[in-house]
DNA sequence: TTTTACTTTAAAATGATTCTAAACTACTTG
DNA sequence: CAAGTAGTTTAGAATCATTTTAAAGTAAAA
């Protein structure tokens, strides 16, 4: 499906902006960046856009469904291009972070839910150092 | 063991201001807080700390293991008297934590760990929303 | 077209956290 | 205990990511 197509159908008007966006990040592999790691990728593509436009593409990105944002992340918002239900390692010396598809974990147990409440999605983090 | 000592055999120098901290946090039931929420219980205990100094205390009572941090908080840190490996509920909507403890929770299958590197930790949310 | 609502922009504002340099204090050594 | 020194606290400035603002621009609707 074409971008624009893409872009349509999550509900976004389809603007200059966010179809450079969109070239940038939905067509490739997938992968985790910040709102600065992608306003390098504009500007290395030969185009320019404001950190705010930036800022706001991804938000409503986020809010389309069309990406998700990593949640375990300290200092720097980081967006993921994989928008199905998964989990990751993170390198904790470089903070990289690698996909790990749902079927490779089995929760074999899980605690009792509090009552009034629903399980909503659970997130895994197995953190990486380097062996010796 | 008194606090002082805590303090002493986590090597930390007992100032007055880690005093005040260590009777905060290391005496009741286990919490989740932020730094804002520390300083507010010093003022509420009669006493002043600036928030500079709050941070910097934090820091290095979790460097030194006496608290942890928690690392999936977004905008901002989030601290735990539980030292304990253990998980955690996330309450989406308020975004209160509870704790999970870790023998609630078993991992019937775990991924292959990517070579060259170690698991060195696994970090477990489980979302909540109300029940409808 | 003309209008209307939504977007983009630069720049200012915000909010959490860290840094700075000076004043202070706990511990060490003589 | 006295004096030194190394670590700590402080207010305030600085930083950094992110959001807001208000004006100018643009896509879709009428």
């Amino acid at each position: 499906m074409k971008n624009i197509d893409k872009l349509r159908r999550a509900g976004l008007r389809p603007t200059k902006q966010r179809l450079i966006i969109a070239d940038i990040l939905l067509d490739g592999p997938n992968r985790h960046f910040t709102a600065e790691d992608l306003q390098d990728e504009i500007c290395a593509s030969g185009n320019y856009m404001s950190i705010g436009t930036v800022y706001n593409c991804l938000k409503r990105f986020k809010n389309s469904g069309l990406i998700k944002q990593v949640e375990y992340s300290k200092d720097t918002a980081v967006f993921d291009t994989n928008t199905a239900f998964h989990h990751h390692f993170l390198n904790e010396e470089t903070g990289e972070l690698i996909d790990i598809e749902n079927d490779k974990v089995i929760l074999g147990k899980l605690p009792e839910i509090p009552s009034g409440f629903l399980n909503s999605g659970v997130d895994i983090i197995i953190k990486l150092k380097k062996h010796t």
